[in-house]
RNA sequence: GUGCCCAUAGCUCAGUAGGAUAGAGCAUUAGAUUGCGGAUCUAAAGGUCGGAGGUUCGAAUCCUCUUGGGCACACCA
């Protein structure tokens, strides 16, 4: 669609200067940018419309009399139309394309290109960093961390279609004062157990420390002061407490790790902050040295942020610990050394945007010139009909829990249709359907904007969800099998483009058709909600269609290998389309 | 207090480099299986696009003001 539309503009944007020209207006003539197109409100109007305001005043004439010219105009060169048809609509020029040779020029390219359809180069070249999740050491993954999982696996996937190359990477957060306070809660409440011994995830169990911590520094006001003490002995290196930093990390990042796996999530390259925060500080006193910061007269290292009309921030403590944005620093300077982007793109909450406008000044003052390169795509809360998630209240949805819940429904689901047998593996289907459900759930909201998670509604298999699509796969698949199965039957059937006489056939050409734009405006814009409305619009249309239209039963072999092959190319974009948002694709459900 | 973001149907969301009658799902009501899987489909009902000005031939979309909500402005991350 996208060289139809190019061509069109083109042509169009010739007969405007044309008919400026004839009406001796003189002056900057029209470029195809000054050619607005769009979809008609209504198929039967066309398939392209154009319209014609907007020359009005260079013209001076009114839009209905320019539609009126350029009408004639275009139909004076009729081979230059490719076919297709010019109908003046009022002010609008509406452009019927010859369905035909458009159906079989598109369903053709679907199926020669197969996975490869609706990718595109516009990002070749490109070497993309997408750093996504960021855990804690001291709790195990909760709902915000599955919404940002999901944009950032989504985004790298749509980043790589559009010809990108993109290296996903993590950054464990396993130091900081908050590690210290689980720390000291296992030391005074632990007893030695482990997370074996208790048969708890290790992530879990760790996290149970974290809120003894609170719970018990809400009665000793000391508690916060001997947190600090112990990240001074830990940033030293005190080997008693490295010890058991080690220990207590390991059994966090391995629950954690567990819970990416189940999820599909994964990492070219994993950073940790313990290993990053040195370069930070380095950094940062370089920086002190060229008088970019400044120190106190407690000798509490500082950046002055007026430049940027912000206040000033903290960099080095007066103890020399280091915060969130001096390992920040560092991190960000490592991996550049370790593989020179062309662009870093951070996947945080909106909560944090201070955060990184001070980091990317940081930086910038620092004199990296790559921090130019540097983007913070900021996605919005996930809150409850409740309210806010909030710890103290207990109401954070954990990540494992959540996801225990969606499969052990679609295991029910499964059973109450009595398909048991027919999808072979039940738990690995449940699983998929569960992460279709959920991945589908979490980016058909725009990224930016903050979204209410609403359980019924997330676990809903019915209406404008992952399951939805997935069934529509799984429908396709089923009728698939069963041609081939009666393959010979249909022997002397050939594709025929002009029995492709239905409505809704012509609507689905022309939104696979449409699918190659999608990516590519979902790569410029990072939005996967692109991606996932594309599919529910496809989906819905091809439903409406092939619940009235038989696809095999029909006597003519030629309808039957016309439609197939229609079907063939919708099986073809949805599959393709799925990878991209992370909805795992069934033949049976 | 200052800055940033958001406000569209009862609820959850689409639609924003301005364009023809603002769309879905859920929920509600009424229908469709002698048909390739009913996790489906059809239809009804539901809206002064938070409010007021402005720019424009034309505004949900752009500008100003205003109301309501969120976030940030930590020697937490």
């Amino acid at each position: 669609m996208i060289e139809t539309k190019f061509r069109w503009k083109k042509l169009i944007r010739d007969v405007l200067n044309k008919i400026a020209g004839l009406k001796g207006i003189i002056g900057d003539s029209f470029s195809e940018n000054d050619v607005i197109i769009q979809t008609p409100p209504r198929p039967e109007l066309g398939d392209l419309a154009f319209p014609m305001f907007p020359y009005a005043k260079k013209l001076r004439a009114s839009p209905l009399e320019i539609a009126e010219l350029v009408s004639i105009e275009l139909n004076k060169n009729k081979d230059s139309l490719l076919s297709a048809e010019v109908v003046n609509e009022g002010p609008y020029i509406n452009i019927k394309l010859p369905k035909s040779n458009f159906s079989k020029y598109t369903l053709h390219k679907i199926l020669n290109e197969k996975t490869k359809f609706g990718t595109s180069q516009t990002l070749a070249g490109q070497k993309i960093m997408l750093e996504f999740s960021c855990p804690n050491t001291n709790k195990p993954l909760h709902l915000g961390h599955l919404r940002n999982d999901a944009i950032g696996e989504s985004v790298s996937n749509i980043l790589k279609a559009n010809g990108a190359e993109v290296r996903k990477v993590n950054l464990i957060n396993d130091r900081g004062i908050h590690i210290c306070k689980s720390m000291l809660a296992y030391q005074k409440f632990g007893k030695g157990s482990d997370p074996e011994s208790e048969g708890v995830k290790g992530d879990h169990f760790v996290g149970k420390f974290y809120v003894m911590f609170d719970k018990w520094a809400r009665e000793n006001i000391d508690a916060e002061n001997r947190a600090r003490e112990l990240l001074l002995r830990w940033e030293r290196g005190d080997p008693e407490i490295t010890e058991l930093w080690r220990r207590m990390n390991n059994w966090a990042v391995s629950g954690i790790n567990e819970t990416y796996r189940r999820t599909g999530v994964s990492f070219d390259k994993v950073y940790y902050e313990s290993e990053t925060y040195g370069r930070g500080k380095e950094e940062v006193l370089k920086g002190l040295e060229r008088k970019i910061f400044y120190r106190d007269e407690e000798s509490t290292i500082w950046v002055d942020l007026k430049e940027i009309d912000l206040d000033k921030k903290v960099l080095l403590r007066k103890d020399g610990t280091s915060l969130y944005l001096t390992q920040d620093v560092g991190t960000a300077v490592i991996r550049h050394e370790d593989w020179p982007f062309d662009r870093l793109i951070y996947v945080v909450a909106s909560e944090q945007k201070y955060h990184f406008i001070v980091l990317f000044y940081v930086l910038k003052k620092l004199g990296f010139e790559w921090a130019e390169n540097l983007y913070h795509l900021s996605y919005g809360m996930v809150n409850l009909p409740e309210g806010k998630m909030k710890s103290r209240e207990g109401t954070v949805v954990d990540a494992d829990n959540l996801l225990d819940q969606l499969i052990a429904i679609a295991t029910e689901e499964i059973k109450s249709r009595g398909r048991e047998k027919e999808v072979k593996n039940l738990k690995q289907t449940s699983e998929k359907i569960a992460m279709g459900a959920l991945n589908y759930y979490l980016l058909q909201v725009s990224p930016s904007k903050d979204m209410i998670f609403i359980p019924e509604e997330s676990i809903s298999f019915t209406g404008n969800t992952g399951p939805y699509l997935q069934y529509m796969g799984a429908r396709i698949s089923s009728m698939l099998r069963k041609f081939e199965d009666r393959k010979d039957k249909f022997k002397d059937g050939a594709f025929k483009p002009e029995l492709l006489t239905v409505k809704e056939e012509w609507e689905i050409v022309k939104l696979l058709a449409m699918y190659p734009e999608e990516t590519e405006k979902a790569a410029e814009e990072l939005n996967p909600s692109i991606i996932t409305n594309y599919l529910y619009n496809l989906s819905r249309v091809f439903s409406r269609y092939y619940h009235d239209n038989p696809v095999l039963h029909n006597k003519d072999p030629n309808l039957v290998v016309t439609r197939i092959t229609l079907v063939k190319a919708v099986l073809q974009v949805l599959k393709n389309a799925f990878i991209l948002v992370g909805i795992p694709f069934l033949e049976n459900m």
